[in-house]
DNA sequence: ATGAAAGCGCTAACAT
DNA sequence: ATGTTAGCGCTTTCAT
């Protein structure tokens, strides 16, 4: 019966099977010096033979350090957040620190809960997507000597390093390209949530618009209600982008280009264009936010905004070791990305 | 300083403070009774004070359980896979159990090591998704009393619990909704990974046109080249679907529908037909597999075989903790949940 | 080159 | 109700 469950075998096993002290078998095994050519091989021997495998929490209890990083995101549903996922485990891996993963939902509450976790775990480091209602849970983590690096969303306070997107460049270029491309009134259709990385994508907008002389009229920017609360569900509702793209139809004056704050608005809104009877790009162009995968292959194809996710994971990653490895970086202590615009067809109006 | 890093507190702080034994703190922390309530209230209040958190490895080390799940995953940015860890996350929060994310991007080495990193961990036990490139990892852990669970991919050798996708029901029911909108010949377009998933699903495939008399000529089941070697990626490029469509389309005798393994090479499926100048549905139908946040709000929205995510991830968590509970659960050894269709336009066939 | 002793922070068993 | 002792499996220091 598997349930059996054979013991694990200690240093202290090899160590009387082969008549020495647990300290040679773990300096044998650890790679020190300072051990003879022949019994290295021999301990090696009897540990290959039982499987041995080092209890790391014994380990870490003594060294101080769980080789561990925590990771505190707040929706795995979210393809940028699965992409930073993947590359912050990688990083990990190679350098041989695994990945506690906490899912905070946009919660406060889980995210206190989530710092109290990996304080108890004693991780070596953390990577951190604050929900933003609050410091003090990463305040602490910092004080008690965690290195802790923030991802996508700063918390100035802290004077943490930083890495993210630069959302205000991306909603400035989104917004620059409608202008370029012949649009004169705009629509922004953005998330209802209270983080920096959509008011940066706003005030990237808006920087684009005064820039070229355009107004903004009141209904500019049109919220579109998110609901967060169910974890592993995606955050963005086509659905009710659609809701408010027909809204946003039934004015009397119809914006030439909408900027959405993220691929899948853009569907929804799609979509409401099509039964109200207007063409993409013609009648009115669409940009995006994101390049989800299937934006290439709609039709016609998405014009948005490609984010760095992979680069942004691996140097948070790489911060975070450079932290605990106690050297002062030469990086800066904040990082922003800049994102790139793909250009495609819903964007692409002949003239 | 933040580096200053106030160093932790311990119960001997605490002890040492209030003139107590450590013992003594550690029972009034802990909520174990024998322990005075004005003792159990003044250690909180000194705990409280101090901002004690408890150590959990030390814990760990003399319980012997690190109160932790180990989840293998083959890669985050698959929708499936994102839901899976989040459901799976907060069943093991809510159980106070961390998480131990490991992504082995289909590679068995990457395997081989994930399992020895749990074995190290001391993770309480383990849901994992094999590579399914050999069973010996797995049959390790099991072996030293490590309850694990498989997930979505069987091993059957090693006879440990298993929740999955019914795949050969969600092939058997996308070719007979097909069948019954009309199709006659049918043709798959499906991942070419050595895995039981793909393997069932064409099961099914073939069992709906066997049951319904119809032929399979040769090249009624196309692969897709799947480029799995990039983490951090999307596992099925809607362009590779793309690629293989437009060779399925220059054949002399084109099929009624196509049956595809996921939603993006629906996708590419799409274009293809569309630069082909066919019409979705009444050309061809086309079915998805997956039910992506997307598919209803392609035009044509896709019809598509919904995963149950969220149950297979939950009882996945479910099961493990039977297994640690140690109680033999009245549950199957092997779960397979039904996928269930949901049909739209692209099979929505106007006669 | 090897061993003995001490201790990481905690809980469990056995006192008192 | 509280304290004492022992020990989880490992690494570190200090002997030999």
């Amino acid at each position: 019966m598997r349930r059996a469950g054979g013991r694990r075998h200690t240093l202290r096993d090899i160590a009387a099977a082969l008549n020495l002290s647990v300290n040679t078998v773990s300096r044998a095994l650890s790679g020190k010096d300072g051990i003879g050519e022949k019994t290295r091989a021999l301990v090696r021997a009897e540990a290959e033979r039982v499987g041995y495998v080092p209890n790391s929490m014994a380990r870490s209890l003594v060294t101080g350090s769980a080789m561990t990083f925590g990771l505190v995101i707040t929706n795995p549903s979210n393809p940028f957040y699965a992409q930073l996922i993947s590359s912050i485990e990688l990083r990990a891996r190679e350098h041989d620190y695994s990945l506690l993963l906490t899912v905070t939902d946009e919660s406060a509450e889980n995210e206190a809960r989530a710092a109290e976790s990996l304080l108890r775990s004693s991780v070596s480091g953390a990577i951190v997507v604050p929900v933003q209602a609050g410091a003090d849970p990463w305040q602490r983590l910092g004080a008690v000597g965690v290195p802790t690096v923030l991802l996508n969303r700063d918390l100035p306070d802290l004077g943490y390093r930083f890495v993210g997107t630069d959302n205000e460049l991306g909603g400035y270029r989104a917004t620059a390209h409608a202008i370029a491309c012949g649009a004169r009134s705009i629509v922004v259709l953005e998330e209802d949530l209270p983080i920096t990385t959509i008011a940066d994508r706003i005030a990237g907008y808006r920087r684009a618009m005064t820039e070229a002389g355009l107004s903004m009229p009141r209904g500019s920017v049109m919220r579109v209600p998110t609901r967060r609360h169910d974890q592993a569900a995606l955050p963005w509702q086509p659905q009710q982008a659609y809701q408010v793209a027909r809204r946003m139809l039934r004015r009397a004056r119809l914006p030439d280009a909408v900027v959405a704050g993220n691929d899948y608005f853009a569907l929804g809104l799609y979509r409401a264009l099509a039964e109200h009877g207007l063409k993409v790009p013609d009648d009115l162009m669409v940009i995006g936010f994101g390049d989800h995968p299937f934006s290439a292959f709609l039709s016609p194809s998405l014009t948005t905004v490609r984010l760095p996710a992979e680069e942004v994971g691996e140097i948070a990653a790489d911060l975070l070791l450079e932290e605990i490895a106690g050297g002062r970086s030469a990086r800066p202590l904040k990082q922003l990305i800049a994102p790139t615009l793909v250009e495609r067809d819903s964007t692409a109006r002949k003239r």
